[in-house]
RNA sequence: UGGGGCGUCGCCAAGCGGUAAGGCAGCGGACUUUGGAUCCGCUAUUCGGGGGUUCGAAUCCUCCCGCCCCAGCCA
């Protein structure tokens, strides 16, 4: 189901026509290049598959690098999580996992280069004047003091920062452009900071710490990367890109940025996302909530869905948002095909069945997956008294109602067709307590010899055997589809919904799932693809997590009618 | 505002001078022991707007409008 032919896009376009120009002799080499500082969403698995899946369909490699610059918000537990989720993705680095902390002493040796050429200087001005001299938008900076300080003295005072001994923040080394210069990072961009903080690779074995724009490209020329991809927001960054490869006088790989992903009722920012977490809006980076890989995974979502989605969403240069129908579809698809199915009550209502013998117990046969006759049959017990879910029977239906009512017929799926004669409610709360029912005994596994056929069918659990279990039903995380449009003066936690997780601790599973294991997928009928939590079910009490829902004309008729009113 | 980008159906997105792909969503209908799945059909005379070039333009030129990015010693 992954052999569909790459769709194109304008990144292949490019890659083309370099392979016709006899560019890097015919070479592709990518890299996916994230920071330490979080874990990866479905916006880098857009990345992923696109820099991943170039190198394959172009017989080339993409290399993993982690882009740890910053010592102050990186982590080993992220390199993990990153490592993890790459591999459950689908991809393999192999043994190209790289770090621009081990190409530090080379990105040094460069910057002394570029000194040497004249092209860099050591500043002392504080950051505050640093922002003051580069000048507004559509003023020109003003040329730092120390822009023209001999090239032996650059030399020198930048091998003291290295060194130490200088306080923190108290010089940058700075390449040499042009003050006036239209693009803001063209006027004189920091190359090194001097920072005394503990890198979580090197230690303390620096106190001056490159900037991204120093460190990017030269490490993606270090590895030979042909095509450098990146997002929108580093296209400003690509002249500067340019200059020092140029001015260093090494390899240049080709930087081409693309949009990045944006999905509907979800915030896709690492910032955003740390938030969601610090602050306990969620449990955790995996919480099934959360668009990171790990949270997608505990929700159910399968690698093959992921891809499948990052395919269809396609590769372009215009901002967009995606709808979260589109991933969903990609799920549904997918555990259509290869999801056994169950009968699962989440809100249970006991039906009995008057006429019913009592203490009698009957296996009825169940198709594990009409999609797959291959997954074959089960069997599945059924007794006088059953739980059957409280949404399928209503007092007083409305018009396009087909469920159980009084007086009305329906198919008890796999089972047998049931009438309900009495409701029986709650003297106290005056809610409907049980339902009594007869069957037709002639109805024995869902058809009935006269042809007639019930508007309905519903699932049930037999009340005897059933196995208690908790289920966990999600939405959206927030309820704008952008939760960045916000009310003046408000928060984009403002759009955060409130119903975002229900939990459900009396569902009434069918007895076969007492042994489904962490990770396992089912299709309740009727309701849904459900996962066993990979967490917090225990042999003894399940837990599932709803990963969607199947797609419900009925939900669509009642929302319908409760907008028209 | 200076610079850099982008604007094709409700949401994505092909298209690269020869007369608007596809997917999602939606809407009909068929079928159905999941109101599921599947199947069939419908949905842009029009490409942000105006003007121009051309036999012919979403594609070229031009002006205008709208949106995004850049003033971190973040990436």
């Amino acid at each position: 189901m992954n052999a569909l032919k790459p769709k194109g896009n304008f990144v292949r376009d490019i890659i083309d026509e370099d392979l016709r120009a006899g560019k890097n002799q015919g070479r592709v080499q990518t890299r996916f290049p994230p920071e330490p500082n979080g874990y990866l969403h479905i916006g880098h698995a857009k990345s992923i598959c696109l820099n991943f899946g170039l190198a394959a369909d172009y017989n080339g490699n993409c290399n993993l690098r982690f882009d740890d610059t910053n010592p102050e918000t990186e982590e080993v537990d992220y390199v993990r999580s990153i490592k993890e989720d790459i591999r459950w993705l689908g991809f393999d680095w192999e043994e190209r996992e790289f770090y621009a902390s081990d190409y530090f002493e080379k990105l040094y040796a460069f910057a002394e280069d570029l000194v040497r050429k004249g092209l860099a200087y050591v500043c002392d001005l504080s950051a505050e004047e640093v922002t003051e001299h580069r000048g507004t938008l559509t003023k020109p900076g003003k040329e730092s003091p120390y822009r023209n300080r001999p090239i032996e003295e650059n030399l020198g005072l930048f091998r003291r920062m290295r060194a130490g001994e200088f306080p923190d923040g108290s010089k940058t080394l700075r390449a040499k452009i042009d003050m006036a210069h239209p693009n803001l990072l063209m006027r004189d961009p920091i190359l090194y900071r001097i920072r005394r903080a503990h890198h979580y690779r090197r230690g303390d074995a620096w106190c001056i710490y490159a900037t991204y724009d120093w460190a990017h490209g030269q490490s993606d020329s270090i590895e030979g990367i042909t095509h450098s991809i990146c997002t929108l927001e580093f296209e400003v960054h690509r002249p500067l890109y340019d200059w020092f490869l140029v001015n260093l006088g090494i390899h240049r790989p080709q930087q081409i940025e693309f949009a990045r992903l944006n999905l509907s009722h979800a915030v896709l920012s690492k910032r955003k996302l740390l938030e969601l977490v610090r602050d306990k809006y969620v449990s955790g980076w995996d919480d099934p909530r959360m668009p990171t890989i790990s949270g997608l995974r505990r929700r159910g979502f399968t690698p093959s869905s992921i891809r499948r989605f990052c395919d269809e969403v396609g590769v372009a240069k215009a901002n967009s948002i995606v709808d979260m129908a589109l991933l969903e579809h990609c799920i549904r698809e997918e555990l259509n095909k290869i999801a056994p199915r169950a009968m699962a009550v989440l809100r249970p209502l006991k039906v009995v069945i008057l006429n019913y013998p009592e203490g009698q117990v009957e296996d009825l046969e169940c198709v594990n997956n009409p999609e797959d006759a291959a997954m074959g049959t089960r069997k599945v017990p059924f007794s006088r008294e059953i739980y059957i879910e409280r949404d399928d029977f209503l007092e007083n239906p409305p018009k396009k109602f087909f469920r159980l009512s009084p007086g009305r017929e329906v198919r008890l799926r796999y089972a047998y067709f049931i009438t309900c004669v009495e409701v029986k409610k709650d003297s106290a709360t005056g809610e409907i307590a049980e339902i009594h029912c007869t069957y037709d005994p002639a109805t024995r596994g869902g058809d009935s010899p006269d042809g007639r056929s019930p508007k309905a069918t519903v699932h049930w659990v037999s009340a005897a055997h059933a196995v208690p279990g908790e289920v966990r039903l999600y939405d959206t995380l927030f309820t704008k589809r952008d939760p960045g449009e916000v009310e003046e003066g408000a928060d984009w936690k403002s759009n955060l919904n409130p119903k975002s997780l229900e939990v459900l601790r009396d569902s009434k599973l069918e007895p076969f799932l007492k042994k489904a294991e962490p990770g396992d997928q089912f299709q309740f009928e009727r309701l849904g693809y459900f996962s066993v939590d990979l967490k917090n079910s225990s042999a003894d009490r399940p837990v599932f997590n709803r990963t969607v829902t199947l797609r419900d004309t009925w939900a669509r008729i009642t929302k319908a009618g409760k907008e028209n009113e």
